[in-house]
DNA sequence: GAGCCCGCGTAC
DNA sequence: GACGTACGCGGGCTCG
């Protein structure tokens, strides 16, 4: 077999590509990959791998790719059933050419069309016209047909086999030699072109025929001459034969004029690839892309409060300025600052050393408070990545933020909230290519890890500098997308200004009862400990508890208890099993309990007093903005969202939440909100009207569904009908429904039946949801909020499944989250404007917490209860549950 | 020893 | 495989 290196070294190699051929193969052979927008890519993607392959290791001189134009071509004239029985092209691979053909043009590479022909023919007359003319052609492509055009110069490449195709390789394959190709497919006709050929005649009768005769013309010159079995066959096909060789030959003589110039490789677009291979998700192309050396910045480290002056008046005269403050910790409540970095331009920056271990620093104080006039400015736009942490320091040293404001980070979100990460780096190289310097280049890590403080002042220079650059370009970059795609008002009239409201609440905290947890702690440890004793005598030795696969051995091996459910490495040992196996065994009883135990100490008991500020005695949880796929907040470090509140000692833990001095916590939370979500969107008139007469909505949907009065709703009905309600928000199966209700499949599909009977305007509007997230490739939430939905696009039926589930649960569940954030912009604003002493300090989904001075509680719990119920009119009336207590088990 | 995944459990 | 959104713990594996 021919290899790369045996291609002649004094010929000029030119490359012609078989476009269209090679689309429809990598369309069929490659498993169905779309990005996170639904649009489908494989054939796409593995076009391009086969391109940059062929260019880096074939490393050709010239190149081009020719493409069919239509199926109307002069073959089509002259017999109408040329490939006919071929369907049309599917639409998931129709899509996917305009973004093929730009990241060819991306590569520049010639692309070639001629109306009424089909590439091949292209190709063909070029590679004559080259071979000719000296270079040693190569053909790419996996279409049989090309074969014919094999000559010493002229080779094809199949990229899928990766092989070469010679003269002698032809006549291996097919047994006769490649300018023999159109007889003998003439008479052997191809079933995938629709050549008819001639009836009877097969591949090895073909062959026989081509080389004894050489040609289907001499081949009836000498009919006489021919064995009768062939004879009989033949008589009378002349013209069909004719017909076919006619249509398999390819044209070498088409009106193609390109001068060779143009067909030499250049230097692709690298920038023009990067958007292609960004907006396609190619990820792993996309990292092999080199980067611009030239968009390096200059960067400079001010030295003299002179400087420091120099660079305030630039900031003054610039409309925008982007900064980053490094600091000694991640959390910016205990930050010790130790330079700002600040630009106003694109690769430009200024870093103003402020703690550094050697060298000039410049006094804190000074600099942030002759700093304070731009960053009060309500017209200059303030622009960060994840700017919130650096308006926790400003806002923890006295200082004010005003004006407009914009985090790439949370820009980012919105344009694509189901991306893993929205950190700087990776940003960086999506948008601009651009690979940054990461923090752990810069301070080392592990052992050679050393303080910020500690790096040289040039590099920390570089470094923080590049950071507030870089967040500026793409600053520039995602401020025209969120326009381009609708999300602009979202942006600027919600999630900005969220930001300084979760800043204030950040860096409020919340007080802890740091003793009473202590206490807990050691009450605990003496129950773990006895239960860990009984349950090791009942085991019959000690294991550790909390290993699953451990309890496992014991529990299916040991006892040899009935193994009820798997997991994906082993036996499950989780809640609903062990509660079946405490009739069978003592042991899986202690062990729930065990595991209630010590879940409550080293999550909620030990975690929370870990992360208690010494000096305040409060937790600082963060408020991320950009992490969930549905638009709410998330809670952590340490995670206050999830404190638990179901179980008598678990409430014991919001016991320890409590306040400073005589305030109160008082805790504002919506009734029902996703419901009611529910109902407006879906505009159910039952639905409403219960909302709207105030009924109690689990037992109006048990009387519904189970067809009694009002006063016949036993408790458990109501908590049967109220697992119904939540299961239809997160699109519930009626498989979900009998296992959470311990109930037969069948009963569970009936209630979920009668419930869509009694609420159609529900049925019809989740189905809408459905055919809308197929339809745009996204469903999107009262204010616009957008999520991509590519799961909806899959084969697998339980990845679509899931894509329907997706599509109606997150504009219920990402509308919730709108509206109570539009609520916490309002209270803050009402906060400040009054100067109250009182903060609002959690977020936890539907409930608002809030730390409330006494002489100031009667009024703001009705405003709050004003602003939340008001802030934004459903066609239901939103309800908002108010408690006050000492602590927030009180509270709730 | 760091980093990651898994199983599990907590919240809304 | 079957119910949406999160975070964190301990175990245990991989990798350097």
């Amino acid at each position: 077999m021919a290899q790369i290196s045996h291609l002649p070294l004094d010929r000029a190699k030119l490359y012609l590509i078989d476009g269209s051929s090679y689309l429809y193969r990598a369309y069929f052979a490659l498993p169905f990959l779309s990005n996170s927008r639904g649009i489908p890519t494989h054939a796409a993607y593995g076009f391009t791998r086969m391109l940059l392959k062929i260019i880096k290791e074939h490393e050709p001189e010239y190149i081009a790719v020719a493409f069919d134009v239509s199926r109307e071509t002069f073959r089509r004239e002259a017999y109408k059933e040329y490939k006919a029985q071929r369907p049309t092209m599917p639409d998931e691979l129709a899509v996917q050419i305009p973004y093929l053909k730009e990241v060819v043009r991306a590569l520049r590479i010639p692309m070639l069309e001629l109306e009424n022909y089909e590439a091949d023919d292209v190709i063909a007359t070029l590679a004559k016209k080259a071979e000719a003319k000296g270079f040693q052609v190569v053909i790419v492509s996996g279409d049989k047909d090309m074969l014919q055009l094999v000559a010493d110069n002229i080779l094809v490449f199949d990229p899928m086999k990766e092989a070469f195709y010679g003269p002698s390789e032809v006549e291996k394959r097919l047994g006769v030699a490649p300018y023999q190709i159109p007889d003998f497919l003439g008479l052997a006709g191809d079933s995938i072109d629709n050549i008819p050929g001639v009836k009877g005649i097969g591949f090895k009768s073909a062959q026989a025929l081509v080389k004894e005769f050489g040609s289907i013309e001499a081949l009836f010159q000498h009919l006489d001459k021919i064995p009768s079995r062939f004879k009989k066959k033949l008589e009378g096909t002349q013209e069909i034969a004719q017909m076919s060789k006619a249509l398999v030959k390819v044209r070498r003589d088409l009106p193609i004029d390109i001068p060779w110039e143009e067909l030499k490789l250049q230097e692709p677009d690298h920038s023009r690839l990067r958007e292609l291979f960004r907006e396609l998700e190619f990820t792993s192309l996309f990292r092999d892309l080199p980067q611009d050396e030239k968009e390096k910045g200059n960067y400079r480290l001010i030295k003299s409060l002179e400087e420091w002056e120099e660079v305030l008046q630039k900031l003054q005269e610039a409309p925008e300025f982007s900064f980053d403050f490094e600091t000694d910790s991640l959390s910016p409540v205990r930050a010790k600052l130790m330079g700002l970095a600040i630009t106003q331009r694109e690769q430009k920056g200024w870093y103003v050393p402020l703690g550094h271990k050697e060298g000039v620093n410049l006094p804190e104080e000074k600099i942030l408070k002759t700093l304070a006039p731009l960053m009060e400015d309500s017209i200059k736009e303030k622009v960060g990545q994840n700017i919130k942490y650096e308006l926790v320091i400003l806002f923890s040293r006295g200082y004010k933020v005003e004006g407009p404001l914009f985090d790439t980070m949370v820009a980012s979100y919105l344009i694509n909230p189901g991306k893993r990460s929205h950190g700087l780096d990776e940003l960086a190289l999506e948008y601009l290519g651009y690979r940054t310097t990461t923090y752990k280049e810069v301070t080392g890590k592990g052992k050679k890890e050393i303080p910020f403080a500690q790096v040289q002042l040039q590099e920390a220079r570089d470094y923080a500098c590049e950071d507030a650059d870089i967040t500026l370009r793409l600053k520039h970059i995602l401020e025209k997308q969120l326009k381009e795609e609708g999300l602009s008002e979202l942006f600027q009239k919600l999630e900005m200004p969220l930001v300084p409201v979760l800043a204030r609440m950040e860096l409020a905290g919340v007080k802890v009862d740091k003793t009473r947890l202590e206490a807990m702690a050691k009450v605990l440890e003496n129950h773990i400990h006895n239960l860990e004793r009984e349950i090791h005598r009942l085991a019959g030795e000690p294991f550790n508890i909390n290993s699953p696969r451990q309890l496992a051995q014991i529990l299916f091996e040991k006892l040899r208890l009935k193994p009820l459910k798997k997991t994906k490495t082993g036996y499950s040992t989780d809640v609903e099993v062990l509660v079946r196996l405490s009739l069978e065994h003592p042991l899986p009883e202690r062990v729930l309990e065990y595991r209630q135990l010590t879940k409550l100490k080293s999550t909620y008991v030990d975690g929370l007093v870990k992360v208690i500020n010494p000096q305040t005695g409060r937790v600082h949880t963060s408020f991320n903005q950009a992490v969930t796929a549905t638009g709410r907040l998330s809670s952590s470090e340490p995670n206050l969202q999830n404190i638990p509140i179901r179980t008598e000692l678990g409430r014991m833990i919001r016991e320890a939440f409590i306040v400073e001095g005589d305030y109160l916590l008082l805790s504002a939370d919506y009734s029902q909100i996703e419901l009611r979500i529910l109902a407006a969107l879906s505009q159910d008139e039952k639905l409403i009207e219960a909302f709207k007469d105030g009924e109690d909505i689990h037992t109006r949907t048990a009387c519904e569904i189970f067809d009694v009065t009002p006063q016949e709703v036993t408790p458990d009905l109501r908590r049967r009908a109220k697992v119904v309600n939540f299961g239809i928000i997160y699109g519930m199966s009626p498989y979900g429904l009998s296992q959470e209700l311990k109930i037969p499949v069948e009963e569970a599909s009936d209630y979920i039946q009668r419930y869509f009977q009694r609420y159609p305007g529900v049925k019809e509007f989740i189905d809408l949801l459905v055919v809308g997230a197929r339809d745009k490739g996204f469903v999107t939430t009262i204010l616009g909020r957008r999520r991509f939905i590519p799961e909806i696009f899959s084969s697998n039926r339980n990845t679509q499944e899931l894509g329907k589930r997706y599509a109606i649960n997150t504009p219920i569940q990402g509308s919730a989250a709108d509206i109570i954030k539009l609520a916490m912009i309002e209270i803050d604003s009402y906060i400040q404007d009054n100067g109250l002493k009182s903060r609002m300090i959690l977020q936890v989904h539907d409930e608002l917490l809030f730390e409330v001075a006494p002489q100031e509680m009667e009024e703001v719990r009705g405003r709050v209860k004003e602003i939340m119920e008001g802030v934004y009119p459903l066609v239901v009336p939103l309800a908002v549950h108010i408690g006050i207590g000492k602590n927030w088990e009180e509270a709730h």
